[in-house]
DNA sequence: AATTCAAATGCAACTCTATTGCATAAATAT
DNA sequence: ATATTTATGCAATAGAGTTGCATTTGAATT
């Protein structure tokens, strides 16, 4: 077991305890944390630094993807596994942020269609941002 | 004429030296701006907090709303005529963001099709953010 | 045109999020 | 057990945006 040490393994990161913490909370959570979320989610007192750095360095190896909800943090949330790897991000998601509880969701099992667009411009990835009232409100 | 004394009346501002200057920057740009796009584009020298406080106040009153494109900063585009009012933006826009100028644009013209979210989720908003490149890129 | 008064502006100081440099500590390979 | 690379923590800093307060300005009224 240990899913925390198998996914930092299959991305080639070092198992350490902070990672480990950090990580758990995303496998725990099943909505985009920032770095507060963590702070206020964890026991351990981890420096602020290295939570950042973490969360970069995540990010950089496919484990968590950024998720833009409008608020004034970097949230981020845990990659379907495969769809990600190190600097290649599957980038078409649908996130949804609760206008009550203020979470933010990404609805990985949804795809949102196609869009047809004015001439002259070509889509590279396509995110939809959706706010309403989730499962739980 | 006066294209800026009209809008500001419209929405029952004041009509003021600084608002003109700003106004005229989203009249004349087709993408969204953020403050340090506004400070780069006008030539006077308009104090940050009232820049800041301007944005606000042509938010709160119906005259822009905010673009999320994951930038670090806040950006606003001007509300198509008639779509918004004080306190209430229409709120279903298209943003596209251009991987190369990083110009962020509101797509008007198209309307995003209705997704089917999961069970107990309700939609209030939905904005669909694309990044690709744009007509001029 | 002068007066009035609320609203807008500018300055200084500040908050909050996130980052950089550097010395120390810890994880894996040998 | 040792070496080497990588992660961590502390201090300081950067950048976006805000708050308090005194002053100025716009427009409504006389």
């Amino acid at each position: 077991m240990n899913e925390s040490r198998a996914i930092l393994k299959k991305h080639g990161l070092k198992f350490t305890e902070n990672r480990k913490v950090i990580l758990e909370q995303f496998i725990s959570a099943n909505y985009a944390l920032s770095y507060n979320d963590i702070e206020n989610l964890i026991e351990k007192k981890i420096d602020k630094v290295t939570v950042y750095r973490t969360l970069k360095s995540f990010e950089e190896n496919g484990i968590v993807h950024q998720v833009v909800d409008g608020s004034n943090q970097i949230k981020y949330a845990l990659c379907n596994s495969g769809s990600c790897s190190s600097n290649h991000h599957h980038d078409t998601h649908i996130h949804f942020k609760c206008v009550d509880c203020d979470k933010t969701y990404c609805l990985d099992d949804i795809t949102p269609p196609e869009l047809i667009l004015p001439k002259g411009y070509s889509i590279a990835k396509q995110n939809v941002f959706i706010q309403g009232r989730c499962q739980n409100c």
